[in-house]
DNA sequence: CTACCTGCAAAAACTTTGCATGGTG
DNA sequence: CACCATGCAAAGTTTTTGCAGGTAG
């Protein structure tokens, strides 16, 4: 659950608490990774009538008072999720759907060489490391019959997604 | 210019060779980061009818070849360069639109680490890297007056380009 | 000549915007 | 009861797809 007094500092900037406000924040909450389609079809469970319109809205308000934060993890829509939570990174295979969260602390050697290299404030949770896991690298071939799941909500890698759409072989 | 003997390349692999697909190869070498609608600019400065889908297909087919690959430096479009180039992550600002070049030996220790602990095969060179570059971490506030380039056709990291379609305030 | 490739147009996926109505404070 | 927020519809952007005609080999 979310956890400040966001209901308070929602109003103490000027802006109303609406049901739809809540449901989106809540949505954000239980799945995770989810795109703005994702959180519509949450929200409607509680309230049909929700529009996606309001779900992009809401998302940026959200956003802007530093509730939730969103993430790439592909070629496609950005998932959002709780910004208190998530201090992870998302390594995303380009063979398979999978992404693995890695805790930030495995990147923090490569945050300082780039500040001390570069004078560069890194965000590495902002977008996702490409590469491949290792059942895929595992793999002899890159058009291997797509295993397991193939129909996930989360954004995967680019490659992935362009397999499922079916390849060219003349 | 293009080094390997990837005409023949094509035609062993049972494609042909056509002017579109030498000009969007000659476009991608030309331009750098560039996005299909940047190509597709270039590439109709030598032959005016050149279709947009023309494009995507194209460089579908070549990154299938291996000629060129895309990364992704922000939430809009893919940027396409030669594979045989490229050795280097982008580090990308979220406040300015610049983008850092890095050699991919910075990030050497963290991509054996992330082998090492989850047997994760990194790509750095596909997604860039979000954070702040120094000029940017040292401004004050996050709304200055956006500094510099503000059309730049290399897609750029989010918040700038939010911050450019202007930002609410109640 | 034949099959691949292209241009065109329409559609799909994702996101934004204008406007009238409704609900919060 | 004033004004913000929502729903709806339409439009904007970027990418994909179906089809008929053109062209490489």
């Amino acid at each position: 659950m979310v956890t400040t007094d966001w209901q308070s500092d929602l109003r103490a900037r000027g802006y109303r608490l609406t049901p739809q406000r809540q449901l989106v924040l809540e949505a954000v909450d239980k799945l995770e990774h989810s795109t703005p389609d994702d959180i519509l079809a949450e929200v409607r469970r509680t309230a049909g009538g929700v529009n996606i319109s309001t779900v992009y809205r809401t998302l940026e308000l959200l956003e802007e008072l530093g509730l939730v934060s969103h993430a790439h993890l592909g070629h496609g829509a950005p998932t959002y999720h709780l910004a208190d939570r998530h201090h992870h990174m998302h390594l995303v295979c380009r063979d398979c759907t999978e992404v693995i969260e890695a805790d930030l602390s495995v990147a923090e050697p490569f945050a300082e060489r780039l500040l001390a290299q570069f004078g560069f404030d890194t965000d590495m949770k902002h977008f996702a490391i490409f590469g491949r896991c290792e059942k895929c690298a595992a793999q002899p071939r890159d058009d291997a019959a797509d295993s397991g799941d193939a129909g996930g909500s989360a954004g995967a890698g680019d490659t992935a997604a362009a397999a499922q759409r079916g390849r060219r072989r003349p």
